[in-house]
DNA sequence: TACTTTTGCTAACAGTGTTAACTAAATGTT
DNA sequence: AACATTTAGTTAACACTGTTAGCAAAAGTA
């Protein structure tokens, strides 16, 4: 019978128009204000019938995850494996990564649960100004001690917050705490910020 | 009067229990689980009185935002500016950083707007372990070709994702989008990680 | 005591995710 | 073709969410 092959199909249209649609809605809105009667407006049914489709609002947007992993992975076995020596290649994997995370933002947000900005303000709030002051002249002083006057202290400040701040939100992704002892993965950091930060010109 | 000085401290006394109520809320259930009629319950008023007190629900999320700040720069106020190298102080600093977001675990959460776990098993799906396996065998190669043989491959990969991950949500915190190219900071830091990585034993 | 201000309430609006119950249409069977 | 059965898609509801308007009671002031 072909009548149950149309079936599938039109499930299967129904489902991507989902999907679609819930996309549209992400792009334009971010992915926190995605709603089961947003979709169900735009695709032009009535809110249950997604469920029939996605178990719940949270695999609509696990399954963006999945999508974003796998662009990201596919976009990583492109770079060639031989001929070129293994630290272009994981140069290239880095930069691979990057422009993944510039091109499909809210494919990344989603994959790490970054919301859009917390408190809007926030980052210019003089709660965090202060804080950032301290880091920003105690790079200052190992740049004036080892007579590194080139170098760009705002940029070194960035640098030293986002290494920090990496290491932090990556445990936090699996696990609800973190050791109170810095890992050694992040003691090889800050020791490599702080050569860097000493010798380079 | 000293009724007004009475009516004054009454009006704080029901903020602070507004805010301790909220934070038990808060480090009971996560900051996303916070809301006004769990507030209203926990302080034995109706909902609308919270808002003679905070502007809005995100107002009180801003509160312990802003308290995170404050601790965190205090914490940092407290090394010692003098006497010691000024790399010794930087190592402070990063590991004062550390130390306050394993302590206070729920203010970083706010801070950086991270949420729980976005798909709780998300962490171990097929389809990132195979992201996951791309950036572990470069670092593999990189090693084995520079005759690295006790550094920790998984340790390695986790401080190279953490790089990466860090420079791009700090980005993302204060923008929509990011540039496509590798910012100059960014390349640094892969640059410093890709030389410890084959000069370090 | 009479009047005014303030306090805190209930009820409502406009949303949210999700489920139960029902109708109407499509399908399968005699 | 007529009936029985499955299933597709609906409405209505539940239990929440943030927030606001309107009102009654309490407190302060004259």
């Amino acid at each position: 019978m072909s009548t149950t092959a149309r079936r599938e199909r039109e499930i299967q249209e129904l489902r991507s128009k989902i999907i679609t649609q819930s996309w549209k809605i992400i792009t334009e809105d971010g992915w926190q204000a995605l709603s089961i009667r947003k979709i169900a407006d735009a695709i032009e049914y009535s809110a249950p019938v997604i469920y029939k489709h996605f178990e719940s609002k949270e695999a609509i947007i696990e399954y963006f995850s999945k999508e974003g992993f796998n662009i990201l992975s596919h976009e990583m076995s492109l770079i060639p494996s031989d001929k070129i020596d293994s630290s272009e290649r994981l140069r290239d994997i880095a930069y691979t990564y990057w422009r993944f995370a510039s091109t499909y933002v809210q494919h990344y947000r989603i994959m790490f649960g970054l919301g859009i900005p917390p408190c809007e303000a926030i980052n210019s709030s003089e709660e965090m100004q202060r804080t950032s002051n301290y880091m920003y002249s105690a790079i200052e002083q190992v740049l004036a001690d080892s007579a590194n006057e080139t170098a760009d202290k705002y940029l070194k400040l960035k640098t030293f917050w986002s290494t920090l701040h990496g290491f932090i939100a990556i445990a936090l992704l699996s696990d609800d705490n973190i050791p109170s002892a810095p890992t050694a993965t992040l003691i090889d950091a800050v020791e490599g910020f702080i050569f860097t930060l000493k010798n380079n010109k």
